[in-house]
DNA sequence: CGTTTTCATCGTACGCCGTACGAAGTAGAA
DNA sequence: TTCTACTTCGTACGGCGTACGATGAAAACG
């Protein structure tokens, strides 16, 4: 699979297991011996320690000492688990009042609260949420998140924009610092060993004549870094570029 | 696989690859029926058309008329295939010359040519590049895209700082286009089809005067895009934002 | 011209994956 | 007690990346 992508199941079927609708009459067979909630549990705490790739059916059930097909009475699949480890990560988020402090101490607690949400839950970055899970997680991070750009004079479509603008960078920091974590973990070289074997290679072939400011540039931002990218400091940069581009609609208004 | 990554492959060989280190002396076997470029090719029409999942070992070995194992005497495996693809696709993009430009203009050059890209490419938006290639493709590609940053009184650092925070925005954008064109393709089932199914079950749970802001708004938003997010929308205002805040940077200086 | 050596090709197999199917067993309803 | 709905889960299928080794072609060597 390229990429996980939330919202690839049954709609109807994922809305009712999000929002934990009752599954109707008294039931006849045998007690069932687990709940939705530990099964999501018992995958976010696989995804939290391994990777979203160690979340397999096998894995999960494994977990919680079951066989794996036993998982598919209480899901319909593994994208509807997907959905709804998101959806209860994002309910468990920590949400900061910020009702009357400047805007932009708002969206800074914002971006730190998604920022936390990514520390805590890698997995979460590298899930595309075009189509989020409309689940009551998602819903309350929603509601929490305008709220802190309620009250600025902007108009309704401008207001997600702006949230959006903000959780873009925020994510794609959270992405790229996911990777370098999983890049580290299983190449089992770090950043500088890289570095290291690649160098004198590149030397041979890179041209710095022909490419004056790749090497210069390239040169500088390493060495500072100490890496090829260093995430943190993208958020730090990003999240002050992203303000005062939101600064130039909400101030002069 | 979570999730697609450049640079995961042993790095030595992979960098002997991307600038075609010649194998060495005269072979002794049979001659060879393919080369690299046509690998790659092959399996850069295929991402191109079916999108990265399709790309497989066994697809491009089948799409080139030979056995998958065959693939194998011209790349270590498929994490370098990835690498050469995307390499690639960067040495084949334009490059506008916008010296003397204003500066808005030549970093608006670069998300376009960014983005015709990705037009070309969408399974190029989804590769982590953390690590990425450095191949002449990339290499070429950056040292454009810092060319277009030169002169207006940055810090080395800064430049790298800003062409990021640039590419990130394109980048994320046109995942999002890609996943957009991905779940339309493999659900069957469009936006608002979607949102049919969706919307009378989620009428039914999410109470309005509960979250009053995320009603408002989310339908706002939903009904100017049709669908839940716009990602061409997303990118213009985004570009506009971007722009504005670099604008602090580099007018105030 | 054999013979040897090197190398490209690729069939088979292994251990993963998600999950369809159906057998086995349990417990409330009739 | 019998029926029936329901949970559990072993097995199997078609996919994946790729390790291994057999096969055969062609250059190098005697």
């Amino acid at each position: 699979m390229a990429s996980e992508r939330s919202g690839a199941g049954d709609p109807a079927r994922t809305l009712e297991l999000l929002w934990r609708e009752p599954a109707s009459a008294p039931h006849r067979g045998p007690e069932r011996g687990l709940d939705i909630d530990t099964v999501v549990a018992a995958a976010t705490d696989l995804a939290d320690q391994e990777g979203l790739a160690a979340v397999t059916m096998r894995r999960v059930a494994q977990a919680l000492g079951v066989g794996a097909m036993t998982l598919y009475t209480y899901l319909p699949g593994k994208a509807e688990l997907l959905d709804l480890m998101l959806d209860s990560a994002y309910a468990r988020m920590s949400r900061t009042d910020t009702a009357g402090a400047p805007w932009r101490q708002r969206m800074i607690a914002i971006a730190e609260e998604n920022r936390a949400l990514f520390d805590a839950h890698p997995w979460a970055a590298t899930v595309s949420t075009l189509r989020p899970p409309l689940g009551p997680g998602s819903i309350a991070k929603y509601e929490h998140e305008l709220s802190a750009l309620d009250g600025l004079g902007l108009g309704d479509v401008e207001m997600d924009d702006c949230l959006t603008h903000l959780l873009t960078i925020v994510a794609s920091c959270a992405r790229a610092a996911a990777d370098a974590r999983a890049t580290r973990s299983d190449s089992a070289m770090d950043d500088e060993q890289w570095w290291a074997v690649s160098a004198p290679l590149l030397a041979r072939v890179l041209d710095e004549r022909t490419y004056p400011l790749a090497t210069r540039i390239g040169t500088a931002a390493g060495t500072v870094h100490r890496s090829a990218h260093d995430p943190d400091h993208a958020y730090r940069f990003g999240l002050q570029r992203v303000l005062d581009g939101l600064a130039v609609l909400i101030d002069n208004r």
